[in-house]
DNA sequence: GAAGATAGTGATTGGTCACTAACTTAGCTC
DNA sequence: GAGCTAAGTTAGTGACCAATCACTATCTTC
């Protein structure tokens, strides 16, 4: 841990420089984030990052594919062998999960803002992208758990909500999140695979962020 | 209109700053909006702007409150008089309309985003606010739609994600959007009531953006 | 151990941006 | 119409930042 600055290969330094653009751009967004911090970050010079990546957009956009092909990591590890409700049921706790991960929550979030703000710049080539990525994620689940896309729709606004919450820094255990418990009233069927995930995770812990 | 730079109150020109700062920072994010933007929006001077707030963040957060407000303002003057299922179903309706007016629900994202950096900065003041207005907002929902947390959290799930479809720019149209329809097989009530609203919309326009 | 290739740095530059200071102009009141 | 007040501008500053260039250091191969 003191010299980390060994040489490496090219291959190894974008690898490590996409990890630490994550974090960086996950906690600045775009804009608000230097090459500078990035570089930093890796452990090589600002300069260097120009000779790996051909500029600051390409690495966003390196670490926003990494960010979704993660998540999608995340939810085929949770739910291999499953189908269906228990496919569901487990990537919803797996997902939850990640809340303790804020930057790969927000690594998504950012990309979103990002994308539509080059759309309104009249450039649309990382919305492209993003639009493939994201579809195919939903269609991933979506077989996952047994083609439903209704189910499988409101799985992901479910994960948006859990987005947006971590983002705005709602602690778990705050009033907010009790609506994903579901050990209430009703019991139908898709709510309940996410709902009662949710709640089992959101008891846990009580911290918040970094 | 050809001469919009008239002179005008103070108060009357932080309106209008607010306004046209809602429509950058919503495209642009909070580092990618200059003030310089903002002002030429509005038809002033950059240098003004420092004079009717102390600053670019009291800009941005002036322009956070003012959306979260009119985010209630749609759903009060949709669903009033509606209690229950209806006053859900109408405040669907009019979320689904927002759609169009696309700087509305981007500001909410770069507020969530922004809150985050904040509180990774140390900082965590528009976090408080930005939790206690999106509590108000949840709660007065809640209370609309007649006191169920689970259908509320349900309803604003739906929101964020509509948010997020909207951000990465996939059309009204696109079968991403086919799971907010529920004209198919079970009719489950507090997802019906965002479904069904939904689809009567989406299959209306086939605009995205601009 | 020389020569080529690959990893990496320091210095710099053209540009942007939030914010300040000092000044000007329009409207009001008596 | 002088004088006050509030609206608004022009000019400027220090900080920051993506990207380039010219250079050095280390590895590999024969």
């Amino acid at each position: 841990m003191a010299k980390t600055s060994m040489r490496m290969s090219a291959e190894e330094r974008r690898e490590s420089v996409v990890r630490a653009a994550v974090i960086e751009f996950a906690r600045n967004g775009y804009r608000g984030t230097s090459t500078e911090a990035i570089a930093r970050r890796v452990g090589v010079s600002q300069p260097y990052l120009f000779r790996l990546f051909p500029g600051k957009q390409a690495i966003f956009t390196a670490a926003a594919e990494r960010c979704i092909e993660e998540t999608w990591r995340v939810f085929d590890e949770a739910s291999t062998g499953l189908t269906g409700e228990e496919a569901a049921a487990a990537m919803s706790e797996a997902y939850m999960g990640l809340v303790e991960d804020s930057e790969q929550l927000m690594m998504q979030m950012q990309l979103y803002v990002s994308v539509f703000a080059s759309r309104m710049a009249g450039e649309d080539e990382i919305g492209e992208t993003a639009r493939r990525l994201w579809g195919e994620l939903f269609e991933r689940v979506r077989e996952r758990v047994g083609g439903d896309v209704q189910g499988t729709t409101e799985f992901f606004a479910y994960g948006m909500l859990i987005n947006t919450l971590v983002a705005l820094g709602f602690p778990q255990g705050h009033r907010i999140w009790d609506g994903f418990g579901d050990n209430g009233a009703e019991g139908d069927e898709a709510a309940a695979s996410n709902g009662a995930a949710a709640s089992d995770e959101a008891a846990a812990s009580g911290e918040a962020a970094e």
